[in-house]
DNA sequence: CGTCTGGCTTACGTAAACGTCATCGTCCCT
DNA sequence: AGGGACGATGACGTTTACGTAAGCCAGACG
């Protein structure tokens, strides 16, 4: 009728380190390390680690805030903004003050980011037609 | 007529490393460490540091990739493609294929970034809305 | 029953990117 | 001649973000 096994810690879709790593591929060792650092709380059954659906969606975050150059604290201050569960008003208000920040950092980087591409392609079509024999090296 | 100064290594617009420490916001243990990693080709004028235009330029190309998340060593195989002075024509080859690869790198980070841009901006949203008693927490 | 397999903790190691002395040289000035 | 200001060269220290190895447990399995 239910589940056979008799631990009824089988709430729906938590994940062993394994899956966790093999989902995002990371290490065990990041995990682990990621949880000292308060960004991810997984649940334990007896000794091991469960990794919930919230903690998926932080650790997506996460991974996100790393390619964007952000520090692991940067990230985890900004993780409060997501999964709100029990934050106290103060905390969210901080957060948001925070996300401002952060928003503000992305949109620059942004904008330096187009630039950016846009000047990488004219060099590379700049290199490019130079050894076309296109043009003479100009510098 | 000339120059009052008996040396003549006053050729236009070098810049001590104080200078250049001022006009780009870094440390002088910075620049020498660019130096070591040869990310920077600064001139001797006897003991002392003298960094050109092209160092200049080449800086502020530094300090941009790294804000993009880029390392230094990946940001030193990219520089080999501005400031193609005596490069063979080999050398300029891979480093266009390395431009090709950080390109891709790039605009990849730029389609994530709008994504994570509108998500933040939407969860501020809802944050805020939550904290003017707008809307009740949902998780 | 022994031994994998998977996971846990503890702890030392490491690479990147500088910071921070300590020491020394050298113009420049009074 | 003495003393700053500026700069150079080691060389060791620090922070971030993990890697790696040692040793211990517990359930699964032939």
């Amino acid at each position: 009728m239910f589940d056979s096994t008799e631990s009824l810690t089988m709430t729906p879709k938590t994940m062993t380190i394994r899956e966790m790593c093999d989902a995002f591929d990371v290490t065990p060792r990041t995990l682990r390390f990621y949880e000292s650092k308060e960004l991810l709380y997984p649940i334990r059954e007896g000794q091991r680690r469960l990794f919930t659906r919230r903690d998926s969606a932080r650790l997506k975050l996460i991974l996100r805030g790393k390619r964007f150059g952000f520090s692991l604290e940067e990230i985890r201050q900004l993780l409060d903004l997501y999964y709100v569960g029990d934050s106290q008003e103060t905390q969210l208000v901080s957060a948001l003050s925070i996300a401002r920040e952060r928003l503000g950092d992305m949109e620059r980087q942004r904008a330096e980011l187009d630039e950016a591409i846009d000047e990488l392609r004219n060099q590379m079509n700049l290199v490019a037609d130079m050894l076309t024999g296109r043009i003479s090296a100009a510098q």
